[in-house]
DNA sequence: GCTCTTATTGATCAAATGATCTATTATGAC
DNA sequence: GTCATAATAGATCATTTGATCAATAAGAGC
């Protein structure tokens, strides 16, 4: 049962290859956490472990790629155009972000790399917050506050706590690994109904 | 600048012993995840590496007292009762509620083990959970139907958008480490408030 | 002050792990 | 088919790490 047909030595492309190995890193590392082995990872790439370090100077630095293939693009640039489009209601606004947002990140791979490179107190982190909160947050925020007009809109920590709310729903399924609804649009347009409500926001 | 005084040994009760371990553990993996070395433990502590295994089996057993230590007694047997005490209004239930409970768990130690340990698949937590969910967010949750009457409650779901939206400004400030309001009692009331609100709920 | 119990140390083992280096061989160019 | 390039394998090193055990000495009781 250890090695069956392992000789099989198979040639690739460098960048194929670098990326077979970033892509089945992502998914290792995602499950195992940040200190799984080079070694099992190898073994799940059915090749051997020295390749690794072919591509790579070392563990940190593959891990460098696997963050950076998980963060990459997450954002679109569309989200800010939604955001800023008046012809629609705030509401309807915040629901398409939320709706596509979470669909971008509710896989096992981000919110679990997420987390472990968080934990781990990666400042990749906090950049790709601080992104967020400037791109997609804040604007929405201004957005309501523009529609609430007199009422007073939301703060930014109110904001959090909407977008806290939602996130938890992928934490609760991808993190806890506890029976979470299965399709997230119902509780996520909820959530954002409520918010909504709370404020007088059309 | 290696071993200053150390050969000053220094005879404890194993009772105390113990606990001095665990709360040093605790606090040390907390800090650097639980693959923290249990050496690296042992310098904090002032100790051989080999003593903690006179108390402990192995690493596992220590990280599960560990567990156990900062999940023991958590969830205060008050709030199932405050949560059913139909002489306030739920509004004010819940915002004693989860102003206590935030003031329980918002700690670097709690926060961090729980999400290390939820990454890691431990059973523990999802047994916390459940317990946090039967005995004070089902409670939470009929009573606040109680009090919508025919309007129509919050359902479960519902309730732990409520929970996420709290909780998450803990994760925002101790396992992402970003900036968070430094009195956590105001936006938690504030989402009680948006909760209730949306709700219809006095 | 002496003795005895046992909490603690120091040395050590075996396995795991990141990393390196040379030998091998698959693949494309001619 | 032959050759040269370089992708890959295999062996190996130096640390790290969980765990064990005999030796030591701190502190309580007499």
């Amino acid at each position: 049962m250890a090695g069956q047909a392992a000789n099989e030595r198979k040639r690739f492309a460098p960048d194929e290859r670098r990326q077979m190995i970033v892509d089945e890193a992502a998914a290792f590392f995602s499950e195992v956490g940040l200190e799984g082995t080079t070694r099992e990872l190898s073994q799940r790439l059915g090749v051997t472990q020295s390749l690794l370090y072919a591509y790579f100077a070392s563990k940190a630095d593959l891990l460098e790629a696997v963050f950076e293939r998980v963060y990459l693009d997450r954002l679109s640039p569309d989200w800010p155009v939604l955001i800023a489009d008046r012809s629609l209601p705030v509401r309807e606004r915040a629901k398409r972000f939320y709706r596509e947002y979470t669909g971008a990140i509710f896989t096992y791979e981000w919110m679990r790399i997420f987390m472990f490179s968080g934990l781990a107190g990666a400042e990749l982190n906090r950049r790709y917050l601080g992104h967020l909160a400037k791109l997609m947050l804040e604007p929405l925020c201004a957005e309501m506050q523009r529609a609430a007009g007199a009422k007073g809109g939301p703060q930014m920590e109110d904001i959090w706590n909407l977008h806290g709310g939602i996130v938890y729903i992928g934490i609760r399924k991808f993190v806890y690994c506890v029976p979470t609804p299965d399709d997230f649009a119902p509780p996520v347009e909820a959530a954002v109904d409520r918010f909504c409500d709370s404020f007088g926001l059309e």
